[in-house]
DNA sequence: TGACGCAAGTTTTTT
DNA sequence: ACTTGCGTCA
């Protein structure tokens, strides 16, 4: 039997098999957590190219993150042998459409050169539209209205559509319609205008439609239950006539419902094209049985959904812990003292993850790995191209390439200083008024006339010198020497080191974009002002570290550790108080939840307090119940070691949440003292208390302790150097606050 | 133009 | 509680 097995299909199970091996036409693979559906996806796509004799260059697989995309043509790469990866197209739906749009630009009535707008400058451009029509920002605050803009075209919803019921509609509607003008007097397009434009015009003009159903005969997508509405309109146009459109779904990890994914897609798939084969991955590679068992529990509970027999080979494995905290500062405590026991019975830093559910509860694990000396990282803190500096080149970049970006000739008009303050730069908004132009525009008009103050116009003048030089450059040089030339013309590098620890390390993100610049010397501007916007980091790979990964849990999404810390179990956590309204937002909000016990190989933590520092904003007391979703784990996975097993009443969340009641041991100040030794009189440094360091600057002391007959003090230094074990008697160190 | 003080807003995130 | 953005004042 095996040896008649094709060597695509050695290595995987029946099902695998089955879907990878699937007959043309439409698939859709329904795929449970670590059930390898990437490997089925990358065998697919090699299955096609081998055994139905596909053309690479037909074959367009979308995934939603330029990392998948990344691993996948990695793979493929590898299991081709030769190069027929490389004709493959492989990306997110974002860069497919941008291509598209690039490329057929007369058609879809765009400038081929158009720049993309990214949330930062999304807003920019609403705040602009709010003046312009004198709406109250209070009452119509630029984010909800942005939300509203992007909801309409997730539903290729044009201004002129957009469906009133109310006032507000209204408002909504007035401020689309402006958006989108000034976004296209700018030349710029946003995410959703990626995805809107495509679909209209695929739906619009036939030729185009017929050019690219032939080019792209075969269509993949991952994660496909995150699709939305313009997805899966492109896909639909797409896919009408050949019909060869495979999916890979799991509706139990839709978890992006609040930015437009629609996981009725599926159902809407299963309508378009009845003739679609369905097929199942139900075996698990990943996680121990109990795990499975835990989080199948959760899952469970949600109705609408198709029910998925999961199981896994690996019999048993540890339970599942459970751990109530006093306090997040004790949660974050328990952490990181479990994490160093698990390192040290040969678990190293980067097989251990911490996951909760909102960013802010990253402070206190951070604070408490800096006590212990444990390394960490964070994923999806500040985003390498959202950073000022850097979003300050790029606006020059840009500028070089259309002077008529409002958004970045507002952004950098004055940076560095060169004395446009707010008068004259009203006097040039009111000339492009005038001239229905843009501000660059209605500059070159002030100046012509020469109507302005003689310190304006010169500063004006410069300004205006400086973007048309760059202009004319940008067409005979490299990027990287453009981008050369507007760093010593703006003096931008005297700008940022301002000689603070902080302007260096700016600099350093700058020298950062020079290098990835100079990597691609053939790369012209429009392609690389394309690739940035469509890229979220620079360091996006930066794997393989020596540290624990702390992530929230949208973020953990299609990743898996050995060990895994769920944090912050609480009600109002998780589920978020802001997704308790509907029954749909709970049934997320516990998909969330099932995401993340499903990253789990071997050993997963879940953990609650009992209260929370900052509770609901306000006061600082107010406890905190335990998930809701705690009380469906049975209690055959769970290990409970701070609690007596018994347990008389039904599960439920009630005879949880009153534990630190019951017991009555730990009032809050026994607890945090017992955390926190007060520090012993022969110490020199305290918690709390503000350092100047001779070579690491200013900073604050988090620990302090006897460590032996010496003194070790940890600081966690301000100005980004981070923190620091320093020995008190050796290190060049003053006090600078006394308490 | 820069520093300071007050008010308001705080889920999740890719592209 | 805490950040962040905006407006005012010097």
């Amino acid at each position: 039997m095996k040896t008649h097995t094709h060597p695509l299909l050695q290595t995987l199970n029946a099902q695998q098999q089955a879907a990878v091996a699937a007959p043309d036409g439409p698939a859709l693979v329904l795929a449970g957590p670590g059930s390898g559906k990437t490997r089925v996806l990358t065998h697919r796509i090699a299955w096609m190219l081998a055994e139905m004799r596909v053309a690479p260059w037909h074959v367009l697989a979308v995934t939603f993150t330029n990392k998948a995309a990344r691993e996948m043509r990695a793979r493929l790469d590898k299991m081709l042998g030769d190069d027929s990866a490389k004709s493959l197209t492989i990306g997110t739906f974002h860069a497919a459409c941008a291509r598209i749009l690039r490329r057929e630009a007369v058609a879809a009535g765009l400038s081929n050169n158009y720049l993309i707008f990214d949330t930062d400058d999304q807003l920019n451009v609403m705040k602009q539209v709010v003046k312009d029509l004198a709406l109250d920002d209070k009452r119509y605050r630029p984010k909800s209205l942005l939300n509203a803009v992007s909801a309409a075209k997730n539903e290729l919803i044009p201004p002129t559509a957009y469906p009133v019921q109310t006032y507000y509609d209204e408002v909504v509607a007035r401020a689309y319609a402006r958006y989108q003008d000034t976004l296209r007097k700018s030349d710029g397009l946003d995410f959703d205008d990626l995805l809107m434009e495509t679909a209209t015009l695929l739906r619009r003009d036939d030729l185009v439609r017929d050019k690219y159903r032939g080019r792209y005969r075969h269509l993949l997508v991952d994660e496909f239950q995150d699709t939305n509405m313009a997805q899966y309109v492109i896909l639909h146009l797409l896919a009408q006539e050949h019909r060869s459109l495979y999916v890979v779904a799991d509706e139990d990890q839709s978890i992006y419902s609040w930015r437009g994914a629609d996981y009725r897609n599926i159902q809407r798939l299963r309508e378009d094209f009845p003739e679609v084969q369905q097929h199942l991955l139900e075996e698990n590679y990943r996680s121990t049985q109990v795990i499975l068992d835990g989080a199948q529990a959760v899952i469970a509970q949600n109705t609408d959904r198709t029910p998925k027999h999961l199981f896994t080979r690996g019999r048993g494995g540890d339970r599942i812990m459970l751990h109530e905290a006093y306090d997040e500062r004790e949660e974050a405590d328990f952490v990181v003292r479990e994490i160093m026991t698990l390192a040290r019975s040969g678990y190293a830093y980067s097989d251990i993850a911490v996951m909760y559910r909102t960013n802010a509860q990253s402070r206190a694990l951070e604070e408490a790995c800096v006590r212990y000396n444990v390394p960490y990282r964070l994923i999806g803190a500040t985003r390498f191209y959202a950073r000022k500096e850097i979003k300050d080149v790029l606006a020059y970049l840009r500028l070089a390439q259309t002077p008529d970006d409002d958004v970045s000739f507002m952004r950098v008009v004055n940076v560095p200083t060169r004395g446009l303050g707010a008068r004259t730069l009203a006097v040039v908004a009111e000339a492009a008024n005038a001239l229905e132009g843009s501000r660059f525009q209605g500059a070159l008009h002030l100046l012509e006339q020469g109507t302005l103050a003689s310190r304006a116009t010169k500063a004006l003048k410069t300004f205006v010198g400086m973007v048309t030089r760059w202009q004319q450059l940008r067409t005979e040089v490299s990027v990287a020497q453009l981008l050369d030339a507007i760093l010593a013309d703006t003096g931008y590098e005297g700008y940022v080191r301002d000689g603070s620890d902080d302007g260096e390390s700016r600099w350093e993100n700058i020298q950062a974009l020079r290098a990835v610049v100079a990597e691609a010397p053939d790369v012209t501007l429009p392609e690389f002002l394309t690739d940035v916007a469509l890229v979220a980091d620079i360091d996006e790979l930066s794997e393989e570290v020596r540290a624990v990964t702390f992530l929230t849990l949208h973020s953990a999404k299609g990743l898996e550790y050995p060990v895994v810390f769920l944090t912050g179990l609480e009600e109002g956590l998780l589920p978020h108080s802001r997704s308790m309204d509907s029954a749909q937002q709970v049934a997320e909000e516990r998909r969330l939840l099932y995401v993340g016990m499903t990253r789990a190989e071997k050993r997963l933590y879940l953990t609650y307090a009992f209260r929370r520092g900052w509770g609901q904003y306000s006061s600082s007391g107010d406890p905190s119940a335990p998930s809701r979703f705690l009380s469906d784990l049975p209690d055959a996975v769970l290990d409970r070691p701070r609690r007596a097993k018994k347990r008389s009443e039904t599960a439920g969340t009630r005879s949880w949440g009153a534990s630190w009641r019951d017991s009555a041991v730990r009032t809050p100040a026994t607890s945090s003292r017992a955390h926190t030794p007060a520090p012993a009189p022969q110490l020199h440094y305290r918690q709390g208390q503000r350092v100047r360091h001779t070579h690491y600057g200013e900073g604050i002391v988090l620990e302090s302790q006897m460590d032996g007959r010496s003194e070790m003090v940890t600081v966690l230094f301000t100005n980004g150097i981070g923190a620091k074990r320093l020995l008190a008697s050796m290190a060049p160190m003053e006090p600078i606050s006394a308490h």
